[in-house]
DNA sequence: CACTTTGTTTCCAC
DNA sequence: TGTGGAAACAAAGT
């Protein structure tokens, strides 16, 4: 599952490995996988490019080109970016840097990669990506999380998938977070205690740093920029683990959907 | 077959 | 206009 940790240690390496260096070529595979207008604008534009900087935003990577170029890359579920490996069925761009080689796969092709000039990039991240602040940032604090769910009534699991309120917080962690935190995903954010914001956001922010130490969790098919998997799906206390029993009190896990996702949590320790 | 998965959009009701 | 709920959409594996 694509979701911050791993994005972030995309971005380090994308960091570490292509600032800097030439994008001699840019092989599309199977042009038709990705959106229409972005594999044409592959092939003519990227050839010869130095990346200067890499950016992230959310689950939307952004790296700067020169020229006022940005090549826009936006992971969800399965979508992948792999140094150093074999181009296999799911490898849908395989970007070549000198003598090494990332491969973008995505299985089930949600995600996308577009080239865009400046103009453009604002046009997206002002109109479709609208992004709160990155939880492990100084914006992100008890105050702001308070005043977001202040006079909300939709149920607090809801909000903390909005991207517009937090940014990259997923399924799972919202999940885990809520968990930690002893709070029921179906509460209206509006009767939040004090107390409970206060221990939420520090939920939020112990779930994603253990998670980024662990490489993400690799529920499903998620692995890192290596190649290799992550290891936080083992200290999921609740995601996908409905009819176990809770690790805290030994109830039973249960599953709902919510906010159109599986909702996993324990109803006796979340309330 | 049904079902799962994510982020976004669309539609509908209030 | 904002809000919230529900459904739809992309695609493919289980």
């Amino acid at each position: 599952m694509p979701e911050l940790p791993e994005v972030e240690t995309i971005v380090r390496e994308l960091r570490r490995k292509l600032t800097g260096r030439k994008i001699r070529d840019v092989k599309i595979k199977l042009p038709t996988v990705i959106k229409p207008q972005s594999s044409q604008y592959f092939r003519k534009n990227l050839i010869g490019q130095t990346i200067k900087d890499v950016a992230r935003r959310g689950k939307l990577i952004i790296i700067e080109l020169p020229r006022r170029r940005f090549l826009l890359i936006h992971l969800k579920l399965t979508g992948q970016l792999i140094f150093g490996e074999a181009p296999h069925k799911h490898t849908h761009v395989i970007f070549q840097i000198g003598r090494a080689t990332l491969n973008y796969n995505d299985l089930r092709k949600f995600g996308f990669l577009l080239l865009t000039d400046k103009a453009g990039l604002q046009d997206i991240l002002i109109r479709r990506f609208k992004f709160g602040p990155e939880p492990l940032t100084k914006d992100f604090t008890p105050v702001y999380l308070a005043k977001s769910l202040a006079g909300r009534g939709a149920p607090i699991k809801a909000l903390l998938l909005d991207q517009t309120i937090l940014a990259g917080l997923g399924n799972i962690y919202v999940d885990e977070s809520l968990f930690r935190a002893g709070i029921h995903p179906k509460r209206a954010a509006k009767t939040l205690k004090r107390a409970e914001v206060e221990k939420l956001f520090k939920a939020i922010r112990s779930v994603l740093k253990q998670a980024i130490a662990r490489g993400g969790s690799s529920s499903q098919n998620y692995v890192r920029t290596s190649g290799r998997a992550g290891r936080f799906q083992n200290l999921h206390n609740v995601y996908r683990r409905h009819g176990h029993p809770c690790p805290v009190c030994g109830g039973e896990i249960k599953r709902i959907v919510l906010a159109g996702r599986g909702t996993h949590f324990c109803p006796k320790c979340q309330t």
